[in-house]
DNA sequence: AGCCAATCTCTTAGCGGTGAGATACTTTTC
DNA sequence: GAAAAGTATCTCACCGCTAAGAGATTGGCT
């Protein structure tokens, strides 16, 4: 990345390309971050959309019950991509769907003991793995990173609505 | 995401969740991110895995000239995703693919007259889509954060090899 | 020289996502 | 209470990536 840098310096010394340093460190981290999960993940029989889901449905108040509204907001993603994830888990047993009584245009998405039972088991290794990506970082320095990281992130709308 | 934490701590709390704190919230912001850029590069006819393709190019040294392979090590992604990136340029006329002349396996990837006149015009924007996602933090805090994921990366084996 | 492992590029099947839009239900407005 | 606007979910066509592997070329080793 400071490579890269100093290569834009040199064919476009016009432009500020700062932002980059920040940015593109940014979109690395997260492919191999995202790449050591996925590994985890295929361990358990999961890719990281399934287990998001399953995860997201865990960590929720008991009965586990959310709608498909919520876990779209939950793991930013579009209604259709909420929808597919929710077909391949309901057609694996491992999440029910069933109308909601209050409001006819809504579903409620529950875990099955099936898909519980399975996040449960994948949760151990999935914190163990983001622990071991995170190692090299002292408690002070993941602190300030997360500080940071809500601070862009508030500033750029999330979590407010 | 604080939210999220508490819930694991009220479902889970044999578990420690911490380090969902930091990747979380990277997950997040990388993908409001990718999501602003994309916005940025569909104005010029382009996406994020092209614009990547044409930029690499054009930040190397003149002639401008890359193997495929060197384009899959600076975007992380497979040979197969390289292979169809340089498909869908070179039918729009924005990058040529000749042999080497010097190694039978390799091709020589150079961005044409169009290519590079596209993405010289799509990175001003570009840059202040970049500039703007950041405007929240101040240079110093922009600095800190640079360091810490670039320590994060050399510990997970980026750009050492 | 000849072989073998390594390297480079490309192909293909399958997956998960987006974006657009259809459908159904609910809430607001008049 | 009927019409209009809004909300929730789903469907579908298309796109880009991965994973696995094929084909071609190279370079080291014996």
């Amino acid at each position: 990345m400071d490579l890269l840098l100093a290569q834009w310096g040199e064919r476009r010394p016009d432009l500020d390309v700062s932002p980059m340093a920040v940015i593109g460190r940014l979109k690395r981290l997260s492919r191999l971050i995202e790449a050591e999960l996925r590994r985890t993940f295929a361990e358990h029989g999961l890719d990281p959309a399934s287990f998001d889901v399953l995860a997201t449905l865990r960590r929720s108040a008991p009965p586990h019950l959310l709608t498909p509204a919520e876990l779209m907001r939950s793991a930013m993603v579009t209604s259709g991509a909420v929808s597919q994830r929710l077909d391949r888990l309901e057609a694996r047993g491992l999440v029910t769907r069933s109308p909601s009584p209050s409001d006819g245009r809504v579903v409620e998405v529950a875990l099955t003991a099936e898909g519980r039972a399975l996040v449960d088991r994948a949760l151990p290794d999935h914190l163990a793995t983001e622990e071991r990506l995170l190692a090299a970082l002292g408690t002070d320095r993941r602190d300030a990173l997360a500080d940071t990281l809500r601070e862009l992130l508030e500033s750029l709308g999330d979590g407010v609505d």
